[in-house]
DNA sequence: TGGTTATTCAACCCTTTGGTTGACGATCGC
DNA sequence: GCGATCGTCAACCAAAGGGTTGAATAACCA
């Protein structure tokens, strides 16, 4: 079997996305950049747990963190999606988005932890 | 933590596609609809482990599955990548797909099992 | 200097995953 | 009916995944 480099990165993209909380963390840093601490705060885990997934997103390229002082800063990096969302597109023609149906998703669907 | 039915579908999406086997079967399919024994055929594995992998794309909706006689029919259910691409399409403004850097990478790294 | 805060590391635990093999049920051709 | 073929099931195994706790490192504050 073939597994050049892009299957890798496919691999771990879309295995980072398999988890929910990694994805309630990804739509976190949508809103803004956030220290690890803040990422941390509405989960129900400890810190070290936030802190493996974190790491996690960052091998896949979905975010970066960047050491400021004391805190490390996590910042989204949407372009990593874009190589799996490219190859998901091949799938089909999607009919266009359908933004009122994307909408009421996130509301109802992904929302994040502390809006329960 | 809120994890409604669509996170739940999101999880088995993602996951199902985060392994090279399942998504090179999918890019089998693309081609055609195929018998199990035939999506296993260019596979280095045995053909209980692909009747596992089609369960879990059948589980994650991403295929179906007929039986006619003895044989088991396979067939692409691109609908189900719709929910994750636009998911994905929330983190970012894609820039308008680069075909031709699609068609090398389709080639390059994604190829079927046979073309190696 | 010493204490507090921010984050990771290391060791461990349990569950899930991806593979194997061998037996089994269904269906076809003859 | 009989033997071959199609596909799944069940039991098992090693490796990976997601969580824990406690110790370690690093930076700030006083």
């Amino acid at each position: 079997m073939n597994t050049g480099p892009m299957n890798t990165r496919l691999d771990t993209v879309f295995s980072a996305l398999a988890d929910p909380t990694r994805r309630a963390i990804l739509a976190m840093l949508l809103e803004d950049d956030m220290a690890v601490t803040d990422v941390a705060e509405p989960f129900e885990m400890s810190l070290a747990a936030i802190s493996k997934h974190l790491g996690i997103l960052a091998d896949a390229g979905l975010i970066s963190r960047e050491k400021r002082g004391r805190v490390i800063w996590c910042k989204l990096e949407p372009d990593a999606m874009r190589t799996a969302t490219v190859w998901m597109q091949s799938f089909g023609q999607f009919e266009p988005v359908d933004l009122d149906a994307f909408e009421r998703f996130l509301e109802g669907e992904l929302q994040l932890p502390e809006s329960d």
